[in-house]
DNA sequence: CAGTATCCTGAAAGATACTG
DNA sequence: CAGTATCTTTCAGGATACTG
């Protein structure tokens, strides 16, 4: 969590900009809603996150602890991120962030795999890749 | 609007916070929900915006059509920027990201001037100041 | 009051290559 | 598969000064 010292100020709108305002992590969550657990399966999104990038996103929420790494002790290929409660706790914000844009913005239309769903979250277990 | 060209991809989350995701348009629409109107109000919020920043956000909001300039002919004084309908619209995002913030970052409180209030961006008339 | 005009810097992000 | 390591570039944003 940002320090309060160096937060801009006490606003919690402020505050949460600090923590999600920017093009990518929210896109992160999104796609953990959509029931991807794997770095591959983020990486592979259409918007073309870069692997430095995503790499830091992926960091910086298990920090904050809206994520957590469900590691394999032997096998690094097993590893998976899924939401925490707190990160389930995104889901309206994100939820009403995707209902203006499909309201405000022509053309746009939710991805192939589903509307963004709290039970892809929550219900689908992090598997490992056949 | 941003041409679908350019878009990195069609999902409402991606083009919303190709409009909105940065740290700090969003604290501009706030400023106008509580009531705000004119240049060096927004100035003055406590997160310190800059100028060039500021005149920057305006104009892009003011572009996209979610706020408009209210100017006046004679007077540069009496300039004065309110939310469109469709800036109205962002209210229920605005609010969640307000509520998201005050429940899950510890030490954030709502400004003095009040919560985030539709009220006071509709009722508030834009006015010159004295 | 409502900006514009510069200058400048750091941080963010893209591209690419490599690794256990 | 899940990253790390560089390198380079861009650009958002801060600071400051000035203006009708």
């Amino acid at each position: 969590m940002i320090p309060k010292s160096q937060r801009r100020s006490p606003c919690p709108v402020a505050c949460a900009l600090d923590i999600l305002g920017d093009k990518w992590t929210l896109l992160v969550i999104r796609d953990l809603f959509l029931g991807k657990h794997h770095f591959d399966e983020f990486r592979a999104s259409p918007e073309g996150i870069a692997t430095s990038t995503l790499s830091a996103r992926l960091a910086w929420l298990t920090s904050l602890g809206l994520i957590r790494r469900t590691g394999h002790a032997t096998d690094r290929r097993r590893i998976a991120y899924a939401l925490t409660e707190r990160g389930i706790s995104l889901n309206s914000l994100l939820t009403e962030t995707a209902r203006w844009g499909l309201e405000n913005i022509p053309g746009t239309k939710v991805m192939p795999g589903g509307a963004v769903s709290i039970r892809a979250a929550i219900k689908t277990q992090p598997q490992p890749k056949r």
